[in-house]
DNA sequence: TAATTTATGTACGGTAGCGTACATACAAGT
DNA sequence: ACTTGTATGTACGCTACCGTACATAAATTA
């Protein structure tokens, strides 16, 4: 049997996590499942708890009052859901949805509180994790206004697999264009192109990619920026974040 | 002469500060003329100061290494440009452009840092607002999706308009624009269809605003829950802020 | 095995916004 | 007064993507 800290330590943010503060919260974290499609807020909303993803992926929607919708963020085992909690905010204005379903750990919303206001190293991690997702939305905004759908398409797919062991993802065309904001018709001839170009294999929600590098060529730069901007995340020590902020 | 103090509290985050806080920085604070298009910071420049416009506004750009730009956010009177001094990233993505002429103040990076690492008041009301921002950043990010070139103008020109005093703002189309991620023709049209509706009357970057209403009615949503978002803010009491994060 | 649902493919007219090119007109400097 | 620059208007073909409708095929259920 594995430990949960040995799981739970699968998420980046928790590994990253100082010894003391994981034994206090050892207590409150609750293991989950996240099967695909489950909300884990509602836009307006108030949280209840916090998820660290392991192997799950959950996506940030942003939902318009006609019902389109766009992805504005991935959250995967490098990060957690429900920032808005320690930012003050009561509610988020986005919906939080698991996209690829999996496992991840969950804290009650006042242990998160508690925690992050006693200050020090979570209270810098947390926030050097949520400029990372700004920087993610950001980049998002703007391949939103310029970048062609297979760009974009190549994008996620890259976003999602970094979050994933294997090459594979469970995933169908329709989900997809609700998360690119596109016709699912669009999504269909974009990845009928990477197939053809052999860059991928796919069937019935089932996608496997074969050349990640030819995907990363096709993909528009914002993909790599926020690769970049994780990595960083990822390599700094705990001690430059208190000293920094 | 009116004081500094009075001037600084027409910045509502400063405005909000609490008056213990606000004596600590008064020595380091200073006052600062915003001209347009003075860049506040680069795309991964560090940061020296944040700013607090009382007059000015400060667009969050982000270029695109084919020089394409787009606005992820707009900053006013009621916010600080530079949150990701104390968010911890050393840098940030985006660059800051002052986007309309006038005054503001501004406090050195090591100052703001402190103050914001004793936690308590100024912590939380930061926070709060970066939460803020965030909620505008990701409206952006699907605006730009889904919503017309028309609607957008309406969105940023009340977005403008509530950071300026009177109805009327000194802006060319070329650089509305850029902030858009348009072409330039575009956004004349688009004005073309407003000033023939009545609703605006411009000439040579002079543009007046007659019914305000009327641009509400033919922008999309975002502007509505963007400034709900803002208000809300506003309306939060210190230690409401304090109690949920 | 048949019926149904789910995922993907195809087709086609419509349109918003693009890239490009140039025209006009006001403003500012000499 | 003349030139130069700046802001705006107009035009035209192009393309990516949309909305809609329907076709095919695999998976699921009856």
């Amino acid at each position: 049997m594995v430990s949960t800290r040995e799981n739970a330590h699968k998420n980046q943010l928790l590994a990253a996590m100082p010894e003391a503060e994981w034994k206090r919260w050892l207590p409150e974290m609750e293991a989950v499942d996240m099967p695909l499609g489950q909300v884990l807020y509602e836009s307006g909303s108030t949280l209840t708890h916090v998820y660290f993803p392991t192997t799950a992926i959950v996506s940030l929607l942003y939902v318009l009052e006609n019902g389109a919708s766009a992805e504005i963020a991935v959250v995967g085992n490098e990060g957690l859901v429900g920032i808005s909690l320690f930012m003050g905010g009561e509610s988020t204005p986005s919906r939080a949805v698991v996209q690829s379903a999996g496992k991840g750990f969950r804290l009650p919303a006042q242990a998160m509180k508690d925690e992050f206001n006693k200050g020090g190293a979570v209270l810098h991690l947390l926030l050097r994790y949520t400029q990372a997702l700004i920087t993610q939305m950001s980049q998002t905004a703007v391949c939103n206004r310029h970048h062609s759908l297979d760009q974009q398409l190549c994008r996620w797919l890259l976003l999602s697999l970094d979050r994933l062991e294997g090459s594979e993802l469970k995933m169908t065309q329709e989900l997809i264009s609700n998360m690119l904001g596109v016709r699912r018709e669009g999504v269909t001839e974009a990845a009928l192109q990477l197939q053809a170009a052999g860059l991928i294999r796919y069937a019935r929600g089932r996608i496997s990619v074969l050349d990640r590098l030819g995907i990363e060529k096709r993909s528009c730069e914002c993909y790599a920026v926020v690769k970049k901007e994780y990595d960083r995340l990822k390599e700094m020590p705990l001690e430059a974040l208190a000293g920094t902020s």
